[in-house]
RNA sequence: GGGCAGAUGGCGGAAUGGUAGACGCGCUGGUUUUAGGUACCAGUGCAGCAAUGCGUGCAGGUUCAAGUCCUGUUCUGCCCACCA
């Protein structure tokens, strides 16, 4: 082993497939769920969607993910790591309708030579509990979820508009729209009156928005994100009567109830269910055709800022509950049926978009508010301010803060108005008119109307005898056998529901099936769950901030609520990663600039793509990829590969750790040196998982340690501390490398099972350090002391330093700041 | 328009109020090599021969001492947005 002739090089290829190949055999990361000696931590990554090909933003997740999970393990967890497919979706029916592929059979396809990528990174995943959101054993369950919500009225269906992306040919849910465009394929949503199901999330908002206060291990910038998605405004609800109609009211929403006093008209969305009735036969036509404009606009036109303000008047009047003033009633675009109630009353004065529209259609501007600081005009801009209320009757006087409350008041005790918290969240749509997800488990029967399918009846097979052209449907409905049926209820001949559910739907609880992925009796086992949720670190881009987070945090919710688990949070602790770039700009396939990650391997091997992929950045920042950096990491192993090949004949793992004290020189340097790292390491990796800054002094110890003069003959127990240290700092990051040379070095088991080194704090502390003399604060000299050398000989020495002195220039110090193994700063007049 | 981040060399980035620029990339010079690459050594914030001066977006402030704390401001990124 030790010949000459035989200096081995650094061959990852070879050495990463033979571990992955052991590691596998030996079932090395399996977890024993039913194991509760040590304490438990669950380590998940987003599961992918099976796209086809890794790329190296799934190589940063899932590094940055299995880099904790292995450094957990090592400190004497149990650690759970699983990964499965996120497996329903588009992309597979759309391969089905190009090339005639079975949807299933492409995604299976995909996810096979995904799964042998990501085994080609090393991870420590625990292949026994992949799940599949495709297949039966699990969407079986996800149709169980739907029932359950179903029967506990989370569940239903409605007609409504709806956002429709006609290139997807299906519907979307509102957190699916970005900026007016589907998030998939970016074209113009537009909006269509459908019966769709819904998920009742907004029974959930006010609990899903405080909960976020007991989320300490969430970034704020997600907490924040999804606090503005939820968007909870307080104010007033108040019924105004229709002028001659005394049977009808129109309840508007105002988060200024201060300004009631200055209502000169109000405004209904166009699709308010009054406004037929309440349209004078005169305004007719014109109504008509407005709301048939206001129909076709898609929600980009509709909801742009910066659009004139349009509208037209019914002919009907409303009555002021305050003023007993008639003012006329209009529908306008800009008004959202969604929001509030539909409706709002219009105070051109103090609010903008009710001033432009007002001076569009010389509606009247009354002053209400004043400020108290200048005289108010409102007749060019909207006083938007809160101020000093006048024209006001009774509410004179007050600020716009006690007028709130005040008037609200009012409003409660003559019963024409009330406190409301509204949010800006709305129910979840889930309905998809596509093939390739999970069947919405519900049956139509001409006498018995909705009924769901019984439990006992799942899964809902997914038909495959079905036409994939269609659109503006789902596929499924062009399978016969699929669609007719019998009413569970009456048996009487009915049809299915041939929607499917937003793959969504199917993530939003993974992360439970994980811990009982094989369990076929029950969607999972309550008490197994308990003891294994939370999820202790959950890692995942960004994008998912909104949708995939709120989804599971409901989901999570509801099951708690269900009785099915004893938690209402299911993720302690986010990390979510920046993007990956290639020479400064976003990866993608458009320009031509991806990285293929299976070149990498090839080329470097897993150990250094791994290594570079956390190197240069912290984790939530974004990765800038470049060529020269993936070489110097692959350089830098090699150099370790080398360091501990070359020295062998002076490294014994084996030897016992010697005595700190009975070091002397450079043996003691290095012992100091060790010491320093794990500590270092430790607290990066623990703490803030910089692993930047821990790969960072990771290369300063095998710097160190290179400097470290060997002797070839015998067995040096500093240096093998050092290296065998080393690599167990370096396991985590580079399992394979670090795996190979423990073994080489005789190494006791995998270096995977070893315990992390602890720290020998007495070896932390130099025996001398630099201090630095200052003269006004700028550094003027430096010089090397003894630790804890006292104050007055620090200062003494200062004062007499030579070029302290200089920078003195012979006056008197007005004050000496000592700073014991930091500094002295001299203070004089300038 | 509202909210949240952030701004440090040529670049990515380090810095419990106490030596700004760790570590790396790049670059310069050198050694080894037929040569290139590799490896190794030295250097590298800016200006200057040097002494020295100046330096963490900008303007102030607190402090013996500020990248770090406070006030204001500019710019960049992200999220939300006719939400009443």
């Amino acid at each position: 082993m030790d010949s000459l002739l035989q200096i081995e090089s650094y061959e990852p290829q070879v050495i990463e497939r033979k571990w992955q190949t052991q590691w596998d055999t030996d079932k090395q990361y399996q977890t024993d769920t039913a194991d509760s000696s040590r304490p438990k931590y669950y380590a998940l990554s987003m599961f992918p969607y099976p796209s086809g090909r890794l790329h190296m933003g799934h190589v940063r997740n899932y590094t940055i993910t299995d880099v904790i999970a292995r450094f957990k393990k090592m400190h004497g967890f149990n650690v759970l790591h699983p990964m499965g497919w996120d497996s329903f979706g588009l992309p597979a029916e759309n391969a089905a309708i190009k090339s005639g592929i079975p949807p299933a059979k492409w995604t299976f396809e995909n996810i096979d030579h995904m799964r042998a990528q990501l085994k080609s990174l090393g991870l420590s995943y625990d292949w026994d509990r992949e799940v599949f959101t495709c297949r039966e054993d699990y969407y079986k369950w996800t149709q169980w979820l739907f029932l359950l919500f179903y029967k506990a009225g989370l569940a239903y269906k409605k007609e409504a508009p709806v956002n429709w992306c006609e290139t997807c040919a299906t519907v979307l849910a509102n957190e699916q729209v970005i900026d007016g465009l589907c998030w998939r394929c970016d074209t113009l949503v537009i909006r269509k009156n459908l019966s769709q199901w819904f998920f009742k999330i907004t029974d959930y908002a006010e609990r899903l928005l405080n909960n976020l206060d007991h989320l300490p291990g969430w970034p704020d910038r997600v907490k924040t994100m999804q606090r503005n998605w939820i968007g909870q405004s307080t104010g007033t609800e108040v019924d105004f009567a229709v002028d001659g109609h005394p049977d009808t009211t129109i309840t508007i929403y105002t988060t200024r109830p201060d300004t009631i006093f200055g209502v000169t008209y109000m405004v209904l969305a166009p699709e308010h269910p009054l406004v037929d009735q309440l349209t004078t036969a005169e305004h007719k036509e014109a109504v008509e055709a407005y709301r048939q404009s206001a129909r076709t606009k898609s929600e980009i036109e509709r909801t742009s800022t910066d659009r004139e303000k349009t509208g037209v008047p019914l002919g009907s009047f409303v009555i002021n509950p305050f003023t007993q003033e008639k003012v006329p009633l209009w529908i306008a675009d800009y008004v959202l049926l969604e929001y509030g109630t539909g409706a709002v009353m219009a105070v051109p004065g103090h609010d903008e978009r009710d001033h432009a529209f007002a001076k569009a259609y010389q509606l009247p501007l009354r002053l209400v508010i004043q400020s108290p600081a200048f005289s108010v005009d409102i007749e060019s801009q909207a006083y938007t301010e809160p101020g000093i209320l006048v024209n006001s009757g009774q509410f004179n006087g007050l600020k716009s803060q006690e007028a709130k409350e005040h008037i609200t008041q009012f409003a409660e005790t003559n019963g024409f108005g009330r406190a409301k918290t509204q949010y800006r969240l709305r129910d979840w749509l889930v309905s998809r008119q596509r093939y390739w997800g999970a069947p919405i488990p519900m049956v139509y029967c001409p006498s018995c109307d909705v009924v769901p399918v019984p439990e006992s009846e799942l899964p809902v097979r997914l038909p495959e005898d079905v036409d994939f052209s269609v659109t503006g449907r789902s596929p499924v409905s062009t399978s016969e056998s699929f669609v007719n049926t019998s009413c569970p209820k009456c048996h009487g001949p009915a049809t299915r529901e041939t929607d499917t559910m937003d793959t969504f739907v199917c993530s939003s609880w993974y992360f439970l099936r994980f811990v009982d992925p094989l369990n076929e009796d029950r969607i999972f086992d309550s008490a197994t769950v308990n003891h294994w949720m939370n999820v202790d670190q959950y890692v995942g881009g960004i994008e998912h901030a909104i949708l995939h987070l709120l989804y599971a945090r409901f989901f999570t919710m509801v099951l708690h609520d269900q009785g099915l688990i004893n938690f209402l949070e299911p993720f302690d602790n986010l990390l979510t990663q920046g993007m990956v770039l290639k020479d400064g700009a976003k990866m993608s396939k458009s320009k031509g600039n991806t990285v293929d990650p299976d070149t990498v391997f090839h080329q470097y091997g897993a150990d250094t793509a791994r290594f570079f992929i956390l190197s240069d950045s912290p984790p939530q920042s974004d990765f800038d990829w470049k060529d020269a950096g993936v070489e110097g990491c692959y350089k830098f192993l090699r150099k370790t590969w080398r360091l501990v090949v070359d020295n062998q004949s002076a490294l014994d793992v084996s030897l016992a750790e010697p005595n700190y004290r009975d070091l002397q020189g450079l043996q003691r340097d290095l012992y100091q040196l060790t010491h320093q790292t794990i500590q270092g390491v430790t607290t990066d990796l623990s703490q803030e998982f910089q692993f930047n800054t821990v790969i960072s002094k990771v290369r300063e110890f095998v710097n160190g340690i290179s400097r470290y003069p060997v002797s070839t003959n015998t067995k040096d127990p500093v240096f093998s501390l050092a290296i065998k240290t080393l690599l167990i700092l370096m396991a985590p990051l580079t399992p394979h490398l670090t795996e190979e040379l423990w073994q080489k070095l005789g190494g006791s088991g995998s270096v995977h099972h070893q315990s992390w080194p602890s720290v020998n704090t007495e070896a932390l502390v130099a025996d001398s350090v630099e201090v630095v003399f200052q003269v006004n604060g700028k550094v003027r000299e430096k010089a090397t002391v003894p630790l804890n050398t006292e104050k007055g000989v620090l200062e003494k020495m200062a004062l007499e330093n030579d070029r302290v002195q200089k920078f003195m220039d012979g006056k008197t110090p007005l004050k000496v700041i000592v700073v014991p193994n930091k500094l002295v700063n001299i203070v004089v007049p300038q």
